[in-house]
DNA sequence: CTTGACTGTGAAATCGATTGCTGAAAGCAT
DNA sequence: ATGCTTTCAGCAATCGATTTCACAGTCAAG
């Protein structure tokens, strides 16, 4: 390993200059020469770890999500990593799987890493982040809130975006509309399940009966169970509101196994299918901020490590319900300017 | 910053104690209790960077990728990532963008960290390796092959798969079928332009006119453009063979724009589209062993990892042309045993 | 020609954990 | 009881870069 000692007596200097000159330091432009060139003939690359040893900092972020196969998610994290990359700082993706444990655990050897900070989605509302707090790890939420001390958080307006979202089933003709969400204790999940049910509420004067609604994994085969459920009811739905993009395309295939394809049976889905552009009519999509979700997350956290001092914050972004094609922007948007924020 | 001085101090022991206790090396039971307790009462997490630069070793495997958000990558990223964990690492997840200016620097990155190892889908066939090799980095290479020094690599046969790929659509009927694929010195790109042009000539003995063939960006909008561009022709294709999952996804939005969608106009994607769970007839598609890659390529780094010594070794893993649907395994086939491999 | 203010440089301490070496204590056989 | 292993714990060096402090030289003002 060639370290700074090395390219010093080649360079005939001191250890401290070779810091200097590769740390920005003023050093007087012979030694620089000198010092550059030393290093490059010794092909000398500093070590990151001494580094961070001596700095106690770090120039990572760890962003902790629950599905890395999910494209809300992917977007959200490559809008995270265009922030982070602007500022200087790298960005190491986990994967929790939806599992509190594995999240716990990645928690844990981000702060002892240490990370210069944390953006997560947490995997439950009882996500602990003490750990992280107690040691001044810098901490965004995304998507969901965490229990335990209030952190700077971002979220979708689920609950209001939920609401006009399953209104469009009944503006668009259905009246048995029936949900699907995710998991109880989900705040996503919940908050969307409430969304449905005001809708239904508003729609048709009513609150929603109880076999109209099933809670269950996010995932297709979840999606596709709930929609054979649904399907057998003795007086079944005639549209579904799935609460996100693997449960619509659970809903989708499972209509499709059932020879009740959309229009005849109507779908909503809250959040984009990405690669899906050719949808059919009958399935209605509404896209979530995400990569807003993303850029925002992370523009807060920069602030952070920055030094901003100051009670947690709070953001909410509006989930925009349009007809506009934004499948497209999903997959490809990078274009706007992440200095705006 | 609670460090190992102080729980020795506290548990009336040595740091040498206090760090043979936390690397499970035998140490008397008693002092083994004290240490623990003393530990948790400070709220003792050890210092990684510390560790790493005394043992010059970490647990890190850094993944690169060119496109975060392809479904293709990212279900490759979970299979290294089940791997990397069930052998005790983490799995720090770079995007590179296809860029290789971008890329270099992560790798310098990677190696300047340094860690364990570094799974890479080159961006193009250029990429240089020799930073990794010169330090001693394990490297493996998947999806594509690095330039330079010659270091594992995992691939998919891609020549093969997109022969049989293509001759789906003759299978189906078509007759005059154009190919769009990725820019040109992209192996990938390259291995199923090839393919398609052998399947062109098996199919209807001869060479194939220069204008039934695009080559693109690897991009949603590039198939588009393409399209467009196949569709004005005076003689336009039946049928187009997209090289990859965002290619055949602008194909088929061109389509529907055109107002020739599938089954007028044949479209064979070689690459799965994820959450595409209702393939519209004429529409034939080719799923990759992408999970396949991703468990591979992880075994091999961290054989490597461990020690294994021997010339690089090359892996070609079959594309199986089935009619099954293997869309859901490809979202949610996690199932398969790791330890098999 | 001094005095004081700078500048650039090097010596050495430091970050926190690991580990080679040494010696004390304990175990065992003769 | 003596001598020989073996085990366990502590001291201190070490990993490689950063940074404090002190010193030497430069320059301008008085």
């Amino acid at each position: 390993m060639v370290t700074i000692y090395d390219v010093a007596a080649r360079a005939g200097v001191s250890p401290a200059t070779v810091s200097r000159v590769f740390n920005g330091i003023k050093v007087s432009p012979d030694r620089v020469i000198a010092v550059r060139l030393a290093a490059s003939e010794l092909g000398f690359v500093p070590n990151r770890n001494a580094r961070r040893l001596r700095t106690s900092s770090s120039e990572i972020i760890t962003m902790m999500i629950p599905d890395i196969e999910n494209p809300f998610f992917t977007v959200m994290t490559r809008a995270v990593e265009d922030v982070a990359r602007a500022g200087g700082y790298s960005v190491m993706l986990c994967n929790t799987d939806e599992d509190p444990v594995r999240e716990q655990e990645y928690l844990r050897v981000a702060v002892s890493d240490p990370v210069a900070g944390v953006i997560l989605a947490p995997s439950s509302g009882s996500t602990d982040l003490s750990l992280a707090v107690e040691r001044d790890v810098p901490v965004v939420c995304v998507d969901r809130h965490a229990a335990g001390p209030a952190v700077d958080t971002v979220v979708a307006d689920n609950l209001m975006g939920a609401t006009s979202s399953a209104r469009l089933a009944w503006d668009a003709g259905y009246r048995r509309v029936a949900c699907i969400s995710g998991p109880e204790n989900v705040e996503t999940a919940d908050d969307r399940y409430r969304g449905w049910m005001s809708a239904y509420l508003e729609a048709t004067g009513k609150e929603p009966p109880q076999e109209l609604s099933v809670r269950t994994r996010y995932t297709v085969a979840g999606g596709e169970e709930a929609t054979r459920q649904l399907l057998a009811l003795p007086e079944p739905p005639d549209a579904i509101f799935a609460a996100n993009n693997k449960l619509a395309s659970g809903v989708i295939r499972a209509l499709a196994a059932a020879g009740k394809m959309p229009p005849e049976v109507g779908v909503v889905s809250f959040g984009g299918l990405p690669l899906v552009l050719l949808i059919p009519a009958g399935v209605l999509v509404t896209h979530l901020p995400a990569r807003q979700l993303g850029l925002t997350a992370a523009t807060m956290l920069l602030e952070r490590i920055r030094g901003l001092k100051g009670p947690a914050r709070e953001v909410v972004l509006p989930v925009v319900i349009s007809d506009e094609d934004e499948g497209l922007s999903l997959i490809e948007g990078h274009s706007e300017s992440v200095r705006g924020l």
